[in-house]
DNA sequence: AATGAATGAGAGTTCATTCAT
DNA sequence: AATGAATGAACTCTCATTCAT
């Protein structure tokens, strides 16, 4: 096994961990014991916990923001992105997980609340040139905000990652609530 | 002090490390150093650091459910509803980390998930009255579909709890929209 | 056991350790378990290994300016003071080696070394005082330089720490040799 | 790089660790990495570090036994010789300090003990014989006890290493009266 | 001859919990 | 009702040492 491959073992499964048990839970020997390593090992990697810890975050962005990059053409990429995050979160609950305790942890992290920040945003004005192009190809209400309707899209996406929220399979109500005032799935029949 | 009132008095404490640092950081010592008692004494009126956690979980749940119930009529219900829950998490922020932080932890926790779907279900339930009082008085789309539209409301203020997303005023342009979609802001300028 | 007895036997215990294998083997653990309690239970005393030292270097140091008091008089004390550090060393040499040891460690140690510097200035400063009495006295030859006199005897003493040098008699053989020079022998049985 | 050289480059690094950060502080890892080499290539070398301390004791000791040997004549040689220590100790002092913590390490290893033993003794020896000519050649007092004289001149050259005791000038102070007290100023004063 | 990777043992420190008072 | 003292278990991290290459 390379050098990189244990690497990213261990990063996966502290991420792994993190997502089962929170960061409240987060034991190395643990992590090191799941890749099946001394926990000495895990420290010739990653000389402290903080260090293994950035590295699951920066996976995690990584694997997020992979998810975003639209591809189809106007409003049909917004009905995409919504499924395919949803289809995502749906796959990697875990994902989901982490995303949400990076989110918590960032209020008391200012390096993490940067990158979050950061991810955030790309996001959002991803959804956003996406809610304009719709708009301007007749989509989508011509007098819809445009950055407001970006807000609440990455708004409810972003609930579904909290479980206790996303139980009980009103995720997908939410979702597809959004959709049909987003237009898109009239968009869908009509065409 | 009474009995009742140092039982209090540390449950806001537990309440407030937890806003301030998460499940992560909550120290019992911590905890009874705020309230300037000896650790000893805090496990006279709580055996275990579970069961103030407990208590924690019952207060926040208190606290939340408190500024559910609707007061005024029809539409105009709705659209107070929101703006209170928006007022309670502007005021109080860390009761919405704290939501946040069970919201989490439900997952690794059955009886706290239990907790959790009970309120959210109640809330979704009174979410779903309102909406269909409105369509039935006409001030929504009569072809709304009524649980959707209750779980995009519980989503978009589910989401506000999240430092991450809610940052950058994107918590108020997702309420916005909502607003707009839910046709309360047309109402009021009718009206 | 009192708080400060426990407290006073963990610096003892911590004092014997370093004498037997230097800092180098000074191991919490070992000292908890000299004075039979738990590992933690040290802690509650002394929240570092580094508060620990500091402890006993204040012991050791304050076991040290003990001895330094002299009485009696002129030349006498001279003598005296000779033979009780002398006499000190013998019946503790614990004291000897942990001397010896905090006397290098000054070397890394800031703080230790201004300590150190006081003690070792305090001594040469009395040890001064008793040799220009002597000289007033005519006990000791007039054109004796009062400051070198002292340096010599401060560092004849200070070298009985070190066991390497002081060993075969040697100590005993400097000492004497220092008592003839000064001429407290020959006071001695003149009189 | 022959093999020799690079295994004298890891001893020399090794004394170096010695003198800047005592025995407590010497870390394989770190000598290897100020010789530029993997800690596997000096365990290569030396087995253990116990060996690579080895040779760092039969390293200091040539060192120190090679300033021992003396030259010129009579009383000359003694001056010469406490001069040439001196300055040897101001040039080198991380020899004086590697010197010190030998000389503490030796209370607890009974081979160093044995080495600085017989290193002391030779010098001693050495000393001895220089005090006995000049006694012979009448430069110094016909009554001086000559094994006592070389005691107190090692006794004084040792205290030299430890830093607490040889600061603030009081190191040349004392090897000035011993050179007073051996009439070897004077002997120079009036040739 | 030299090294990157790995490890067992053990270090100092923390923390929820207990108990005598 | 309250506390100071004490603890067992577990934590992250370190270090000399080993081994396959």
């Amino acid at each position: 096994m390379s050098k990189d491959d244990r690497r990213q073992a261990l990063v996966q499964a502290a991420f792994n961990q993190i997502a089962e048990r929170g960061f409240e839970g987060l034991r190395t020997r643990e992590v090191a014991a799941e890749v099946g390593v001394n926990i000495a090992t895990l420290h010739y990697y990653f000389p402290t916990k903080e260090a293994l810890v950035r590295a699951v975050v920066d996976r995690a962005m990584e694997r997020f923001r992979t998810t975003l990059s639209p591809h189809g053409s106007a409003a049909e990429q917004l009905r995409s992105h919504l499924r395919s995050v949803r289809g995502l979160l749906r796959r990697e609950p875990k994902l989901g997980a982490v995303m949400a305790e990076l989110a918590l942890r960032s209020a008391r992290d200012p390096t993490l609340a940067q990158v979050m920040e950061q991810t955030t945003s790309v996001w959002h004005g991803m959804v956003r040139g996406l809610v304009r192009n719709a708009v301007r190809d007749g989509h989508l209400a011509p007098d819809l905000d445009i950055d407001d309707a970006a807000a609440i899209v990455v708004a409810t996406v972003t609930s579904l990652t909290l479980p206790a929220v996303a139980g009980a399979g009103r995720a997908d109500q939410a979702l597809r609530q959004l959709e049909r005032w987003l237009g898109l799935t009239y968009t869908e029949s009509i065409s």
